[in-house]
DNA sequence: GACAAAACTACCCGTATGCGCGATTGACCG
DNA sequence: CGGTCAATCGCGCATACGGGTAGTTTTGTC
């Protein structure tokens, strides 16, 4: 079980240490190194590896447009990043585009072995800082500016139920599933249930 | 800087068991013990400690729901789910709920003591199963159905624009836009746009 | 017990929307 | 070279929808 890696990393000193680590490492294998996507994208298809350490401030292509196109061109190959500071958003963007995970420059070559073993073996290595960052992500708004019932409402309209069904399942008059709207669409400032779905769904106030 | 615990948990042997180990930590305080929610959370709410125990598997209300309450009535505390058995579905749903992170009884009292510790320094102690689980959850959604246009389109939905103003800034008739967003409600088993944006956002077949 | 907010009901009106049918063009593929 | 599909455009029709106004009942709080 040798788990197969890649690395697209621009600094040259950065990018041999790191493959002389990993190939030098029991268990581990890299011969595909690369400075950029645009070069390291297409040599990554005709072989794909089981995981790809990519930078994540590349020239060029960046690293979470990188991460996009890896995704979906390898789907099953897991992309870990590599920074050099802890910017919570760039971060958290390239996971949103795919990444797994991701590592900081300057980890002991111990805890990157581990990092990488555990991102291979279903896991997704982060700082403690962008685990918190991803699971608030996750969590149901609790100040919303809605009433109980108009975010049942809501939850219909998000299912894209009509009128007449919303107001079957509340045993309501239609008259009053719009106004209930009526009021929902007043407190999110939207004009309509596609924009208000969105909202919904982007603040979490809906489970 | 001592941290304020809480214990929510059925069984009494492991409530004990766990008091005993935070309290009789330094930088730990635990006073407040409660064998399920509803003699908990108004205890809480008297004396809000920094961080909170909660068992998922508990008589009455469950640990769940439990979190929902506590963060609606006490938004500042963070809760940290205790499991026997790691059930990814429950704890994801307590995460979306509102905890912070979970423990695994059975966790060494390093451990645990560490988690805690690390949930109350801003981190989201979890397995890496977990972790991986949540991370796939923020992932844009690759193999989309819909054409690139659509996928503008869609996008555009979730704004909550109509027929007009799309058309106007994608440089076509309403006409084709028409003609796209059928193709989209056919394409994800729609049948209007509300559902269309909800289950755009929740399969993230747009940013 | 007064007062506010939420929940509920009702009606009208103009238009945005969903759905039907049909059509042309260009790109890609075997 | 025929077939498929994305992208483009057109039209008619029933209805669901958004906005406005107006009111009662229930619930909760001070």
């Amino acid at each position: 079980m040798t788990i197969r890696v890649a690395i697209i990393e621009d600094d040259r000193v950065i990018r041999q240490l790191l493959q002389i680590l990993i190939d030098g490492s029991p268990g581990f294998y890299c011969r595909q190194t690369f400075e950029d996507c645009a070069s390291g994208i297409p040599a990554l298809v005709l072989e794909p590896p089981d995981l790809v350490l990519m930078d994540v401030d590349l020239p060029g292509i960046s690293g979470i447009e990188g991460v996009l196109k890896i995704k979906e061109l390898l789907p099953q190959t897991q992309v870990v990043m590599l920074t050099v500071h802890e910017d919570d958003e760039t971060v958290f963007q390239s996971l949103c585009a795919g990444a797994i995970g991701y590592l900081v420059k300057g980890l002991s070559p111990v805890q990157l072995l581990d990092a990488v073993r555990e991102a291979y073996l279903g896991g997704s290595p982060m700082s403690p800082a962008i685990a918190r960052k991803v699971v608030r992500s996750l969590h149901t708004n609790h100040n919303s500016p809605l009433s109980l019932r108009e975010t049942e409402v809501l939850k219909m309209l998000c299912e894209g139920e009509n009128y007449r069904t919303i107001a079957g399942a509340l045993f309501v008059s239609t008259n009053t599933v719009k106004a209930h709207i009526k009021n929902i669409y007043e407190k999110l400032h939207v004009h309509n249930r596609a924009e208000a779905v969105g909202k919904a769904l982007k603040d979490r106030l809906v489970p």
